[in-house]
DNA sequence: AAGTGAAGCAACCGCCGAACC
DNA sequence: GGGTTCGGCGGTTGCTTCACT
């Protein structure tokens, strides 16, 4: 095992930027002769460079096929999406996205994508709601409700009556903006709905984030059919939330067509072998294919909307769209979901949901 | 205009596995 | 079978540019 270096310190060769004129000769030689053997390539070109530098810096820079300028807005989301299922292996996401070298998808992960996930209080490792932040244990103070103390017609999201608040402005003005948030979704509320919530549950919509941060991960129907559509792209998102455990980006449960009863959540928890045949492994060949027809698709694809950018410009539209009823639906049947399990849960959804406003 | 720190990015480093001898 | 070579990968460095004071 192991291997002498290619080009050390005693060797005498340029290490460092390269000149216009070595580029030229690089580029020259492989035009002319092809790629072959890296180690012999330098000497046979007139370069004064070990291989493995010649290699990087065709691969990385000269090759004719690099794809230059700014990532467009369906790479940055390609490059998330593939990487909540890959990690950090930036040569298989360069796979996927033409033109783009690893190293620069890498870099631009980095000083980008990273800040940018982040920002939106989601961990870039586990592309989940961050818990790293001291904000958490913050707002879990802040939000002092109870399922004793709150009856089952308060709105947790009242200001002025359960919601008991530290004097910090900051939170404050987030809180206001989510309030008003709720009072878009009621107002614009289609009450020709046949499920079986309770009024009042509409107005305790908070578990908005249900639907925006597991789709991180969401990449709809992840077993590879053809019949992506936007139920099956909710389906799973649930679970992320009651029992993150259970959902990993690279798991999906097909044999959900509805939001679980707590009944089938609790037959879940006690046995999970009896659901285990329906769970596939993801395909990463068909990766390409699926997210394309997620971000295409007009039928549901804007669920993805707020991973694009801002937040509130994906919500909007998912309001003002032709599928928001089936958006209010989610948010309706995940907050029954939650009424169910107990408002506790409620308060770390909405934890969540305020890292992600941050 | 000059200084300073942050951000961006090209390039390097060290490790690994496959192929070769 | 074991050592060597090579290509490739992910992590990291350090130079350059940018933004701010």
């Amino acid at each position: 095992m192991g291997r002498s270096p290619c080009c050390d310190d005693v060797s005498g060769l340029k290490k460092g930027p390269w000149t216009p004129e070595e580029d030229e000769l690089l580029t020259s030689y492989i035009e002319k002769h092809g790629l072959g053997s890296w180690r012999a390539l330098p000497k046979a070109a007139g370069l004064n460079r070990c291989g493995k530098s010649c290699r990087l810096r065709w691969t990385n820079y000269l090759r004719p096929d690099i794809k230059r300028g700014r990532f467009t807005e369906e790479e940055e989301d390609m490059i998330i999406k593939l990487h909540s299922v890959l990690g950090n292996k930036w040569s298989r996401i360069a796979a996927h996205l033409p033109g783009r070298t690893d190293n620069e998808i890498k870099n631009y992960w980095n000083t980008h994508l990273r800040k940018k996930l982040l920002q939106m209080g989601i961990d870039p490792v586990t592309h989940k709601p961050r818990t790293d932040l001291n904000i958490l244990a913050n707002l879990s103070q802040l939000f002092t409700t109870t399922p004793q103390n709150l009856g089952p017609i308060m709105n947790p999201w009242d200001i002025n009556n359960s919601l008991r608040l530290q004097p910090n402005v900051a939170e404050l003005a987030k809180l206001q903006v989510l309030q008003n948030i709720f009072q878009i979704l009621n107002t614009s509320n289609n009450n020709n709905n046949n499920n079986s919530l309770p009024n009042n549950m509409v107005q305790t919509t908070m578990p908005l984030n249900l639907g925006m941060i597991p789709n991180m991960n969401a990449l709809g129907n992840i077993n590879g059919n053809n019949s992506c559509s936007t139920s099956q792209g909710y389906n799973h998102v649930p679970y992320d939330v009651l029992n993150p455990s259970h959902v990993t980006s690279e798991k999906y449960d097909s044999t959900l067509e509805s939001f679980p009863s707590l009944d089938t959540y609790n037959n879940y928890n006690n046995d999970k072998s009896s659901l285990s045949s329906s769970y596939e492994t993801l395909d990463e060949n068909k990766l390409p294919s699926l997210i394309e027809s997620n971000t295409n698709s007009t039928n549901g694809s804007s669920a993805y909307t707020p991973v694009n950018g801002d937040f509130f410009e994906g919500l909007e539209k998912l309001l003002d769209d032709g599928n928001s009823d089936l958006w209010k639906e989610f948010i309706k049947t995940s907050v029954r979901a939650l009424w169910n399990l107990g408002l506790s849960n409620v308060s770390t959804a909405a934890a969540r949901f305020a890292i992600a406003m941050c």
